[in-house]
Formats: structure tokens, sequence, C-alpha cells
RNA sequence: UCCCCGGUAGCUCAAUUGGCAGAGUAGGUGGCUGUUAACCACUUGGUUGUUGGUUCGAGUCCAACCCGGGGAGCCA
């Protein structure tokens, strides 16, 4: 007896095969059940008749409730009436588990709802396929990843302060008296792993106490942090632009039939091929002046300004030099402009906003200190930090990059809260 | 933290001016010639978020609180 999968059915045409599954929805006749068996890898219908399976047999499986654990034995078909092109004529029906009532129908639930049932609503159909992308957005990560001969070094989760002084921070009691905080970026440890490997990058969850209440926000999400020595904010926005179309083109070549699940524009995803603006923050307000929408040069963007740069390019737009006053410690001064850092944000189309902030760091020990002393920030907190410099100082630079808003930018989603298997959302940690 | 919206059956929602709390769906029963969110008939199911107030009478009006959603700020 063969034991496979829903998606490998094509291989069986004809044989008997095994299925463990769940069933995930039934229609019924007199003299037919049509089972519809969810195993995760997909779903297929499974043809039960009473002139096979005899009354006694036939009669229960019209009642199995849903979401009941099933393993099917079968004849697989070809059949051009069932939807995926496969179905499976039973032979044989076990239930392994009845299930009680199943919360989730088939119509419609409201968010509350079905973040409260997240351990649930995971097995709908929706959930798989954007599961599907978030792993293929992994896997096209550490494989470009690879590809480029970085170090995967995993920074701490726990850290002593805050890294870049400014976000709120979760604290947690780190044994006796002593307080610990769990990590908002990795990055500072990056540099030092770029010290020692030349390239390397992190990819882990980070934390953000702020109380932010929107579609783009979480508490807890994961973050994807390269970092290269000898590197100039050219080469991080060059690193930038091949990731993500890295990243999109993976998902365009193995995730088709998930995007088609999502109902996702192909169309806009295409366009990413072609090559990524870059302008400058000061050209960025000039093009919002042109428009009509008032700015002032010095000040941060908001989400409308941010909505209003990238609607005017299908391709993220890379936005980079921003005022130094609005980026952190760390970022590197323009030397040709000393008003001006060395970062770079990539906003990515249709309204999705950031989903990667970067740029050149700060390699001067002297400039590094008055930066530390300007923002309020302890130098002994930060003398690990500072001994980078001080031991073999190098122009360098990297990124951070969202996973969830890639994800849900990708996906074409409304809210990043369903681009990560448990969302840790402000008001809510449940389940 | 601020602004806006909401909370009625397991779920999604309706309920006119303050006047008998309803539908669809899920669950149950029966029917149906291969169904595609199957369909058809019947049927179970209610402390209207909580507390208090106004009123002959409150799902509806008022107050406070609780919970959730959307957005802003901040960020990825």
């Amino acid at each position: 007896m063969t034991r496979t999968t829903v998606n490998h059915l094509g291989d069986h045409v004809g044989e008997t095969v095994n299925l463990e599954g769940w069933l995930s929805n039934r229609r019924s006749s007199k003299k037919l059940h049509f089972l519809l068996l969810r195993d995760g890898s997909g779903t297929v219908q499974c043809v039960v008749s009473r002139e096979k399976f005899g009354d006694e047999a036939f009669e229960p499986l019209g009642h199995i409730p849903y979401e009941s654990s099933l393993t099917i034995e079968g004849v697989v078909k070809a059949d051009a009436r069932a939807q995926g092109g496969y179905e499976l004529e039973a032979t044989d029906v076990r239930v392994i588990s009845e299930a009680q009532e199943y919360p989730i129908s088939n119509k419609d639930h409201g968010p509350d709802f079905l973040l409260s049932h997240r351990h649930l609503w995971l097995r709908s159909r929706k959930q798989v396929a954007l599961m599907r992308i978030r792993d293929e957005v992994l896997r096209a990560i550490r494989g470009f990843m690879h590809d480029r001969e970085f170090l995967c070094i995993d920074a701490p989760i726990f850290t002593p302060n805050a890294c870049e002084g400014t976000s709120t921070l979760f604290e947690v009691n780190y044994f006796d008296d002593e307080t610990a905080f769990l990590t908002q970026s990795g990055q500072l440890y990056m540099e030092a792993a770029a010290m020692a490997y030349g390239k390397a990058y992190c990819l882990g969850p980070t934390f953000r106490a702020e109380k932010s209440k929107t579609r783009r926000h979480l508490t807890e999400f994961w973050m994807w942090e390269p970092e290269m020595a000898h590197s100039d904010l050219d080469d991080v926005m060059d690193l930038a632009e091949d990731a993500l179309r890295t990243i999109v083109e993976a998902v365009l070549t193995n995730r088709g039939e998930d995007l088609e699940v999502l109902k996702r524009d192909i169309e806009a995803l295409e366009r990413v091929r072609e090559p990524f603006p870059r302008i400058s923050y000061t050209e960025a307000v000039e093009k919002m002046h042109e428009k009509g929408h008032e700015f002032e040069w010095g000040g941060d963007f908001g989400a409308r300004d941010e909505a209003l740069i990238s609607s005017l390019y299908p391709q993220p737009v890379l936005i980079h030099r921003y005022p130094q006053e609005v980026k952190a410690f760390y970022m590197k001064r323009d030397p040709q402009d000393d008003r001006l850092a060395l970062g770079v944000d990539v906003l990515a189309p249709e309204g999705y906003g950031e989903v990667i902030g970067g740029g050149q760091r700060e390699d001067d020990l002297d400039l590094l200190q008055g930066r530390l002393r300007a923002h309020g920030l302890s130098e002994e907190a930060f003398a690990w930090y500072l001994d980078l410099r001080r031991y073999g100082s190098v122009p360098h630079g990297g990124f951070g990059l969202g996973i969830e808003r890639t994800v849900c930018w990708i996906a074409g989603i409304e809210h990043v809260r369903e681009c990560i298997p448990f969302p840790r959302m402000l008001y809510r940690i449940y389940p």
C-alpha cells in the first residue's frame, strides 16, 4: 500500500494509495458521499459509493463531523470534474478521531474570532498558502545569503540595553536584580560579526514594545539583517535591490498556486523584475512639493508621505540620504553634505510601506563617541561596540528587512498579523 | 497615548420613531441520479459586552467601565 500526500497524487494515477488527513467538507446524495480530505499539501475529493461500501458502512460516513482526522484508501483517478484534476475512489475510510463541532466554517468570520482561533485558522486554505509563501521567502533569503557567501551568525535575543536607544523595549527580569531587554535589532552584533567574517547575517525574532495599532505592526516580528565589511551605501542599496528581486522571483517561480489561492495580482509582482528607482530624501521632498503635498525638509516621512512617494513607482523605491537628525546614532554622515546620513529605506509598492531600513555605519571612533553623547547614550554600555572601531575599523553597512511586511506585500495581504503563524500584538497574546 | 467605528444565537449579520429579538449559516432529522461554499424540507439554539440611569416599556436613549477593530504617532 502506497502512502502518499495530495500534492503527489499525479504520480499514482491508477494505483491504490493511502491518504492521511482531515475532513474539510462533505457533499452527499443518496448513492454517493464526496468527502474532501485536506492533508496540508492540498485537498482532494474522495468519492464514497453506497454500492461499493454497502448500506451499513456507507450511512455513517455521511455524518462524520468536519475536521475529523481520517485515513482514506482508494484508487487515484484523473477526473476533469474534480478540482485539482484528481480524485480518490475510496475503498476504505477510517476515522482516527471524530471531531467535536468545528468552530470555523466556510463562511465569513471577523478578525477577532479568527485571531482567537489562530491555532485552527491556520488550517484554512488561504492561511496554508500564506504560510507556504512565508516559508518560500525565508528559504529564498537563506539561499541568497548562502550564494553570496554570507555567514549566518545569530544575534542574541536577550540584550543588556537598547540597541538604538530610541524604541520602547520589553523588559525581562534576568536573575536577581538585573534587567534585560528583548532585542529590538541584531544589527550592532552583526557589525561585530562582519568584522569577524566579512559578510554576515542574522534572521530571527525582534521585539518592539511600542503601542502601535496598525495593519503594519506586530510586537514580535522576524527580521533579516545582513551586514558587510568594506562596503558603502551603494553596496548596501545593491544588496537590498538584488535581495528583493531574488525573493519575489522565488515566490513567483515556486509558489504560483499559492499566489493564485490568495488572488494576488501577479503582474504587479512581475514589475519587480525592472530596476528599482533610487531617489534621495531631498528629491523625494521635491517630488512631494511637485504633487502639492506639504512637507518641510528635515522631518521624517509619515505614513501619508511614504504612501505618496511609493505610489509614484510600480517597483519598490529606495530613498537614501536622510537628514541625520531623524536617523540612529550609528549612521555615517554623508561626506558630501554634513546634514545628511548615509541611510536608505526601501518602500514596497502598492502602499505596503517600508520593508527595509539600513545604510552605512559610522566607522570613525571619535565621531561615534560624539554621536553617543549627543544621543544621551552611555559610552560604557556601548564600549564593546566602540571596540569595533578601535581594532581595525573599516567602512561597512547593512540593512534590516521585516519578514512579515515583505510577505504581506508579496502575498497581497491586508494585515501583517496573518503573515506570522502566531501574531503578537498590542492587546493580543493568545493563543 | 490620541482620534474614529463596533459589541445581538457557535459564526456572519438584521431589527423602522423607544413597542412581541429575526435571517443566513453551523448543529440535528429526513430527502435528493457525480456533488463543487452542493441543493430541498423541517428543526434545536438568546442574561442583546458589563454596571447603573431615564421611561408604562430599552437591543434601541444617557453615563461609566470592559473587550475588539481601523487609523495617527513610532518603526521593519
